[in-house]
DNA sequence: GATCACTGACTGACTGGTCAGTCATTTATA
DNA sequence: TATAAATGACTGACCAGTCAGTCAGTGATC
């Protein structure tokens, strides 16, 4: 990671920066289809789906920003009109993608089904909404380079994970409350997301010599933790 | 990862393609302390050592073979006489720190002690061998890197991973048997070792926010799992 | 609606630092 | 002394980030 020469960039430090973002929605409004307001705003979301590309494809130091570019059909150039550096542009990929599944997962603990039948649902969520999803390789991503990203890391357990081990263990409390589940679960709730990391690890690296039924897991998963008849 | 110059080097391949390897035994034998065989043999081991540390910290791509050399207390060009290039260095030291644990993992699928004894005695080995140890930073890096090595992935996969697949499968085969643990466990192993791969992955990321008691939460899994008087 | 000055998004050749891999030379041993 | 081992300065590919220049689009004016 090339450190940024001194008089740095910021000549014009458009939307770097920009806290919140969407990447898949595209075109915005009511604008003329080619004019040039309405191009400009497909900009940003357009090479962050290149960044996704390549990003995933060859990790984050391995990726050329020549690539991202001729991949979105864009100058270099244009990159740092959106994104300060090479660094805020994963950043913000990662945050535009995994940011709006922060709702769903925090509404799963409200709800006061019974675990097992609220516990399919989890399933279902987790397997459309991320791992039949692009979000699969960002949080892959996220477990490769999140070590070197510090602050991402630290953005990823606060606006992501902690709020869903906080649902989750809301709900398993409700739940050890009603006797539905052991009380181990409340202290542990990485227990119950274990398998999805394991889903989401072994198809990156492994899936070609040895594929896996990962919903058939998920259900064999659920299925042994919460048995109906057990000791709590 | 630079595109290997086509002439490449192979002047004089000497160890990079070694079979067998194993890091941490330092000293090799009676040779007289300081003579060049007994120095020669040491330079692998410190050179993989200097290696495991900046890969570690760094990752493949943003290591710098200076620097690796610098900690060796070695020239570049020494690591150019044990390894072809840094491609290999990194290959080799994955086998060469995660071949020794075969054997005990396929040791303890022989066992035939009651399940729920034996898994504790897993948990150990686990967290003995594994998650106190450098070995730790291995498999972290197998699982970073991993995916721009399939060669490597597919070595892993091989000589390690299906070996301890098929290891817990036996096992569980015979538990299932004598109904000590559900059937859906055997054709999933992988639930076994879920919550280990989590204490990895978290622990790279967010211990300094979130302190996991690995111990304790392999612990529980284990509970959880083997209740005795369950349904099988 | 035709003309034109103005704007700023976009371009891509260029710079400067980086680093994998090489090899002529030096050093240590047998 | 002869030889293998080790060295480290060097080369050349490589790429993040820069910035002077271009030109499509805009909107004011006649």
């Amino acid at each position: 990671m090339k450190k940024a020469r001194s008089g740095a960039s910021a000549r014009r430090q458009i939307a770097g920066t920009t806290p919140a973002a969407k990447v898949p929605t595209a075109a915005a409004g009511k604008v003329a289809a080619n004019s040039r307001a309405s191009r400009g705003a497909g900009r940003r979301e357009t090479i962050l789906a290149a960044a996704l590309d390549e990003f995933s494809a060859r990790g984050f130091e391995a990726t050329r920003l020549d690539d991202v570019a001729r991949r979105a059909g864009v100058a270099k150039g244009t990159i740092y009109l959106y994104f300060r550096d090479k660094e805020t542009l994963f950043q913000e990929l990662v945050r535009a993608m995994l940011t709006p599944v922060i709702g769903g997962i925090e509404a799963m603990g409200e709800s006061d089904l019974p675990v097992n039948l609220l516990a399919e649902r989890i399933v279902d969520l987790f397997v459309r909404e991320i791992y039949e999803t692009r979000r699969q390789d960002v949080i892959r991503l996220m477990i490769s380079e999140g070590r070197r990203f510090p602050k991402l890391a630290e953005f990823y357990y606060r606006e992501v994970l902690s709020r869903a081990v906080d649902a989750m263990r809301a709900l398993l409390t409700r739940a050890a409350a009603r006797g539905e589940v052991p009380r181990a679960l409340v202290e542990f709730p990485q227990l119950i997301a274990a398998p999805a990391l394991v889903a989401i690890v072994w198809s990156g690296l492994f899936e070609r010599y040895a594929p896996l039924d990962v919903r058939r897991m998920l259900k064999a998963h659920i299925d042994l933790l919460f048995v109906p008849g057990r000791v709590a």
